[in-house]
This record gives C-alpha cells, sequence and structure tokens, in this order.
DNA sequence: ACCTGAACACCGTTCAAGT
DNA sequence: ACCTGAACACCGTTCAAGT
C-alpha cells in the first residue's frame, strides 16, 4: 500500500483525535490506545505517529482541546457586572461542562508527562487563559485596583473551583452534597469577605 | 526454589509498599513496574501477585497510606480554638506535606480504577476522615451550630485547598504566587465571610 | 504453603519496504 | 511523500512446576 491520501493530514489528525475523544469518553484515558485509534479511523499505527510525536503528544492535544471547548462555553457567559452573580454563572457553566464531560475532563489532570518532560508553552496558556475569565468577573469589586490583586483573588477562586469540580468527579462527595453546592457557599461567603476586608481599608 | 520464607506475608507486603513509596518519589507514577517493584525487593513478580489482587490493589494501598501519613502529620495540629489560625495551621501542614511528598501525593488522583470499579470502602474512609479535621477547626465560628452546616464548610475549605495542592504540584501557578498564599487569602476572606453573614442572621 | 520463572496477550514505538 | 505492518522491547498477569 502507501499514499492513499484519502485525506490531507489536517482531516486526518482531526479524526483521529475525534476517535480519540470518542473513546476516552467511553473508557477513560485508561482505555485509551493508540491501535484503537488508528483501527477507528481506517489506518495503521504508523500513520498515527507520522502525525504526533507520540501517544503523549497526541494526549496532550486532545486534552488541549477539551480546554479550548471548555473555555469557549465559559467565554460565552454574559457578565452583568455583580460579581457574585456573575461568578456563580461562570461557575454553573464550569461544572456544567466537567459534568458533561466527565472522563475528558478527569483525563486532564490524569495525564503527566515523564520525568523531565515539561509542559508545552501552547498547553500552559490554554490554562492561564481560563483564569483570566474569573478575573473580569471578580474586576468591579475592586474599582481602580490593581490588576495583580485580582489576579490573585481569581486564582484562589479558580483553583478552589477546580478541586469541587475534581472531587465531585471523583465521586467523593456525601449524598446531598454537590460541586455547585459547594461553589454557591464559596463565592457568597468570599464575595462577602472581600467587601469586608474593603471596608475595613476604609 | 521455593518457600524461602525469609520473610514473614507481612514482612513482605511492608517492603513491597516501601519499595513502591520510593520507586514513587524518584519517578512519578508513571515509573511505577511491578517487575522493579519485585527486583528490588529480591523477590520475583509472582510473589508480589500472592501480596496483592493486583497492581491496582497495590498502587490504592500504596496512596492509602501516603492518605494515612498526611492524616497523621495533620492531626498532629493542636488546635486553639481560633479558627483562622487553625485553619491556617492546618493548611500549612497539608502544604508542607504534599510538598514534601510531591509525586506520592500526585499519584493519589492521578490514579484511577479501570470502568466498573469502586474504590474500596477503606480507602474512602481515609478521604473523609482528612475532611474531618476541616470541621474541628471551624466548629467554633459556629456556636451551637448543627454539624451538617459545619460539615459543609469544612468541604468547601477542604476541596479549595485540595485544588491549590494540585495546581501547585503540577506547577501551574505563575511566578510569585503559592499554593500558600492562595490558602492564606481563602482562609481570610472565607472566614471574615462567614462572621459577616452570621451578623446577618442575628 | 510459598515462590519461581516461563508463557501469554497486550502495549507504545520504530523503520525498512512498498506505492 | 505517505502509509503499511512486521519487529522490538516492554508491560501486567497467570499458572504449572518446583521445594
Amino acid at each position: 500500500m502507501a499514499r492513499r491520501s484519502d485525506h490531507t493530514r489536517e482531516e486526518l489528525t482531526r479524526m483521529a483525535l475525534d476517535a480519540a475523544h470518542a473513546i476516552t469518553a467511553d473508557e477513560g484515558l485508561r482505555g485509551l490506545r493508540a491501535r484503537q485509534i488508528a483501527r477507528d479511523i481506517g489506518y495503521t499505527i504508523g500513520t498515527l505517529y507520522n502525525l504526533f510525536e507520540d501517544f503523549d503528544d497526541l494526549i496532550l492535544h486532545m486534552n488541549g482541546e477539551t480546554l479550548d471547548a471548555l473555555y469557549r462555553t465559559c467565554s460565552e457567559v454574559e457578565l452583568k457586572g455583580d460579581p457574585t452573580e456573575d461568578l456563580e454563572a461562570l461557575a454553573d457553566r464550569y461544572l456544567e461542562f466537567t459534568r458533561g464531560h466527565q472522563q475528558q475532563w478527569s483525563a486532564v489532570f490524569e495525564h503527566t508527562l515523564p520525568r523531565g518532560r515539561a509542559v508545552p508553552d501552547w498547553y500552559s496558556e490554554k490554562v492561564a487563559k481560563l483564569m483570566e475569565l474569573e478575573a473580569r468577573a471578580l474586576a468591579p469589586l475592586f474599582p481602580g485596583g490593581n490588576p495583580d490583586r485580582i489576579a490573585h483573588h481569581a486564582r484562589v477562586l479558580w483553583t478552589s473551583l477546580f478541586g469541587m469540580a475534581l472531587v465531585e468527579s471523583a465521586e467523593r462527595l456525601p449524598e446531598g452534597e454537590t460541586a455547585r453546592s459547594l461553589v454557591r457557599s464559596l463565592i457568597g461567603t468570599y464575595v462577602a469577605g472581600l467587601k469586608d476586608n474593603r471596608k475595613g481599608e476604609l
């Protein structure tokens, strides 16, 4: 065989990642196999290594797309200017996504690179972009405040939200408790605390 | 060969788990191999399967010990009765541990069981016990308050702390930001918010 | 009863050989 | 230039065979 040229390189990459998402959604990252991706798209495993550096690279690209999709759906939220309301709307979107794509979401933090291999920059940037969304919703609480301080509080909320989504997806919350109920308390109480701190400064 | 009886079953299990911790600390969960554990303790791989159900079972026991160690060091913290101070002391211990045992800590959430295989009860209990520590530090804020409400807020703080430790260990915090700086803001602001809410109720 | 180690079915990865 | 598929070194797991 060889040179089928049924598909362009871009089409093949698209097909491979789609197949990878589907398998991961079904069986989790643990169940993802290079050979099955190849079989699903009708090519052999050698072709996969023509598209990606190695299996880790393929997973990074798949997880990158998951982060992109999360960013896209969260950035659709229209901010009204009320921090509590906006943060809650953002968090709801976030949790809606992680619930609807539980296995793909888990894959994002289950996957690690071998020792000494750094996360590529294009991947880190996707994570950073998500935190910026949080910062925009928080900004009204700090009129004229310095951006570093806003970013700091955004990171507090974002890492907390991250932990809640993770613990929920690991099914380690007791009956009656959800990530949503946790995040409601977090946002409500944290924003109240920020306002209280601000009063102390005046 | 056979029947060397150099060690009791308990000694062998101890040796195997010690070896597993050492390898994980060095190379991460990714680098942990059944064959290397066997080699390190001077037995063959068959013996490992005499001690553990399978490789997942071995990892669960190793991670269980990591959770035990974390609980032990956190429970050493003497609570003074001041929630902010006590929560900070707890969080500091927590982060001290996760930093000192980064790879073993990562292994706790990197590991997943195959589809349909539930986390054993003895393992879930170790996670639950950690949350109780947080609840005890929070209790003074809710004099005569119902335990469910305290437990709820303890879960908010614990899952948040979890997320911060995780993001830090994944090295995804910007320069100058640490899990400790995040957790300080979280606790200070959250406790202020709780006090503020309570005022509203009176 | 305990321990061995060969054998099994798999895995990611490579690469010479085809068109 | 693209694609194949056999080959390689490994993996977790099993189990008949030893003492």
